[in-house]
DNA sequence: GTCTATAGCGCGATAGAC
DNA sequence: GTCTATCGCGCTATAGAC
């Protein structure tokens, strides 16, 4: 019950910064909400990027090992779909969903956050993992796009007449079918 | 040259709040970067909320046009197919595509500004136009997806070694790619 | 590990001269 | 239509007691 003030923080600071922005979340409000003073954060935290930081560095991290495990294994449709399978679980089970949803929904105030540059890094690595060298632009845009269905379903209104799960299912479906697109194409004009 | 200090104003806070953020930009930016003080842009504009809505509201009725056409058409593939290409073509030619590059990343930041709203509304009801009523929840990530991927071919970096034409024409392919392959599904299934 | 108190700054916005 | 000057505020961050 000591120690874990500091993931308390950072869970209110994730959820706030995600609904108000990153901006307009003052340190004032993140401590507020858990019944302790500003100084109290600064205790445990430098400064407030580097509250954004700590799940950043967190969230790249995971997917890091993701990549990782995915350069071991031969670059065929069959590796992307597991790939997919993978961060899709990823997604589900953790806070990476709330991570990715809080980046996306507050890119430039991040700019200058080095962590923010090593988080879109890694996004690229994965993403390159979906393609060939070789492919034309819109094979690449395709491949692109895969990523962002997964994302769009934890993104898009919660208001929807559907579970978290039926999302889940749409947004991996849509994902696996834009990657059996692309090899088909791939295969299609070899 | 007189009046046109507004539309000065308009294209310099547009980029800057792009490139920056919205909350990022300081009214003094603006100012210093036009050659004038704070003061002569609350002469055009009553706040900096007032700025933003300015090419919101301007961008919203373009779009609300292009619905307008979309429903005294019939509600087919070849509407949909031809409907991606106008909206296509409205961010080709027109700042279209600046401002939906900064809605999307400053999409907190403007979380209580009216036309900001209206805006979400206005898009909510084109991706609408995509899909059918009954439509299965993958479906319908589908057609949002081709939407998205006409603003992901502005948005993503620069630094790719093609033309903007070369990036708008995949991503037109992919979107009527997409839009395509919910009409064959749904036919496949009827 | 959390507190009170405050420094120091830049912001959005306004008043009133020209 | 643009200027100078200024107000009032809330923010990040720090100092130092407990």
């Amino acid at each position: 019950m000591r120690e874990d003030t500091r993931s308390k923080i950072q869970e209110v600071a994730l959820e706030l910064f995600t609904e108000q922005g990153y901006e307009a979340t003052s340190l004032r409000e993140i401590a507020e909400r858990l019944g302790v003073t500003k100084a109290a954060l600064y205790y445990h935290f430098k400064t407030k990027d580097e509250i954004a930081a700590s799940f950043l560095e967190d969230r790249a991290a995971a997917l890091s090992r993701l990549i990782e495990w995915a350069r071991t294994q031969p670059r065929t449709v069959e590796t992307r779909r597991e790939l997919i399978r993978r961060y899709a679980e990823e997604l589900r089970v953790s806070s990476h969903h709330k991570v990715m949803r809080f980046l996306e929904r507050n890119q430039t105030a991040l700019r200058d956050n080095p962590k923010h540059e090593a988080m879109r890094e890694v996004m690229t690595s994965f993403v390159d993992l979906l393609a060939e060298p070789g492919d034309p632009l819109h094979r690449r845009v395709k491949s692109s796009l895969a990523v962002f269905a997964l994302h769009a379903t934890w993104f898009l209104a919660k208001d929807e007449e559907c579970s978290d799960d039926e999302r889940w299912e749409a947004g991996l479906a849509v994902a696996l079918d834009l990657v059996d697109s692309v090899d088909a194409d791939r295969t299609a004009t070899r």
